[in-house]
DNA sequence: CTAAATTTGTTCGTATGTATC
DNA sequence: TGATACATACGAACAAATTTA
């Protein structure tokens, strides 16, 4: 049976709210296709129906839909009733609403694999878009005290350092900061530079293969640099990555804090 | 040598400005220990104090920082120099700073391994901390698409909806919402919200071991409800991280989606 | 609830040393 | 050498957020 509810201990209200069914009746309908009476809340009729059109490609991403007034009077239903069917949307991240501009669908986000192997440039072709590394700026200095400790060098020893932005059909997906051993690879930074593909300017300097031994994520608002360089909205999330990656005899090759637009990706890790 | 710098193609500003390093010069000092002259810029010589005195313990977690014009005194400096300095410990997250109140000396995060064996009771017990899990409530229901889909189980099958807040130490941690398939798990919600961990929950029930199948994270600006029930400040940003788990022989097991308080945990994955 | 005090955040201006062309 | 750009550092004032009286 559904609806079967056991709600305990929350002083306040409940934290059930959204899922809750009722058996909603109307009259004789069929208006535009909700069937009242059925079993199923007409929200979760239309969630389900606008979610059909979306994943059918219908509505695609970028699309706006009609407004709720509209959309409701289509349905057959109250505003009210149709606007928790776009919350269960938005909620999901298929939708996103703003104040006085309408509902969009969402562009869906980049699935980013996390392993042993990541390469933007696989992952990113994977997806059938195209990759791009845009070179910002390097420079050598010495290995302050959490850099040296990652890359398991002496304090102040000379350290590559490379910013980047990745790009997915030139779409800006990260950015951020990398360090590597100066004395290793020299001149990374131009090679890098001028392939725009850091897995290929490794290959150049000899380095055909690494791996990754740690990556620890957090998540906070954007900062202003990244809402200028990865064309965010002020106040969206950002993903903060700092990764470890070694060479296949362990010695660290590269330790790296990137930030990644959070509602353009989904970090995806497989066990 | 420090200092090379090699930057091009950035039409407008230069991103490397935090790490430049100029040889300046003052006069006969000795001021409170910033050494003009030195070869080392003195916001950089501050910041480097101040870290250590965070990381030696004598600043500890939630102290808050004396004002920068106090501070700009003792270290005798401009209160921009220190600025300079605050503004690098905050980039590094060591420090917080909110106009009015302070600045303060940043609880470290939670380090969150995600693996195969990820159980929220063992991981905040690993850091000294004492983990529980608040049932908030349950029901049962009928699997939506997508619930249906990650559990492989026909759309409409009942399953069994828990939500619950994690703690450690009495501070909010995650707060989530997974599904079980309810034929398997009748009751789970009872023995969970009676014993407070989902792990001995299962192992009532005869559920002796499950392992992660895959982990997806995003993140974003927490809503409403995740700002009321993590205590969060409003704007802040939660982790969203969705999970299944399965049995040993590969059969489904939870499906779930917790928003986590990103500046309280750092996930880290070992591959 | 309002007003004042406190504290961080931002912007303008000035000067100087260093690196680059 | 000179011109230019850039990073560092100091000074003053004001804006915005928060706490306190």
């Amino acid at each position: 049976m559904s609806g079967t509810s056991r709600s305990l201990s929350t002083k306040g209200h409940n934290p059930m709210t959204e899922a809750t069914q009722t058996k909603a009746d109307g009259g004789a309908s069929g208006h535009e296709g909700v069937a009242r009476g059925s079993g199923v809340t007409l929200w979760r009729q239309i969630a389900q129906r606008l979610e059909e059109e979306i994943h059918s490609g219908v509505l695609k991403p970028g699309a706006r839909l009609p407004v709720e007034a509209e959309l409701s009077e289509t349905f057959g239903v109250n505003r009210h009733t149709l606007r928790r069917a776009l919350a269960h949307l938005a909620e999901q991240g298929l939708i996103e609403a703003t104040a006085g501009r309408g509902t969009f669908v969402k562009e869906p986000p980049l699935r980013y694999p996390i392993g042993a192997r990541t390469r933007f440039s696989e992952i990113v072709s994977a997806g059938g878009r195209e990759p791009f590394g845009r070179f910002l700026g390097s420079k050598v200095e010495d290995a302050c005290p959490d850099v040296a400790r990652e890359l398991a060098v002496p304090e102040g020893t000379p350290v590559l350092r490379i910013e980047s932005i990745h790009e997915a059909d030139g779409v800006p997906i990260s950015f951020g900061t990398a360090w590597f051993p100066h004395a290793r690879l020299r001149d990374l930074d131009l090679v890098y530079a001028a392939t725009g593909s850091l897995t290929r300017a490794l290959a150049t300097l000899g380095i055909e293969d690494y791996r990754r031994r740690e990556t620890r994520i957090t998540a906070r608002p954007a900062n202003g640099r990244e809402i200028e360089l990865l064309s965010l909205a002020p106040g969206r999330a950002v993903l903060v990555l700092e990764r470890l990656d070694v060479e296949p005899n362990g010695v660290p090759l590269q330790w790296g804090r990137s930030s990644f637009a959070a509602d353009r990706v989904q970090l995806v890790f497989k066990a």
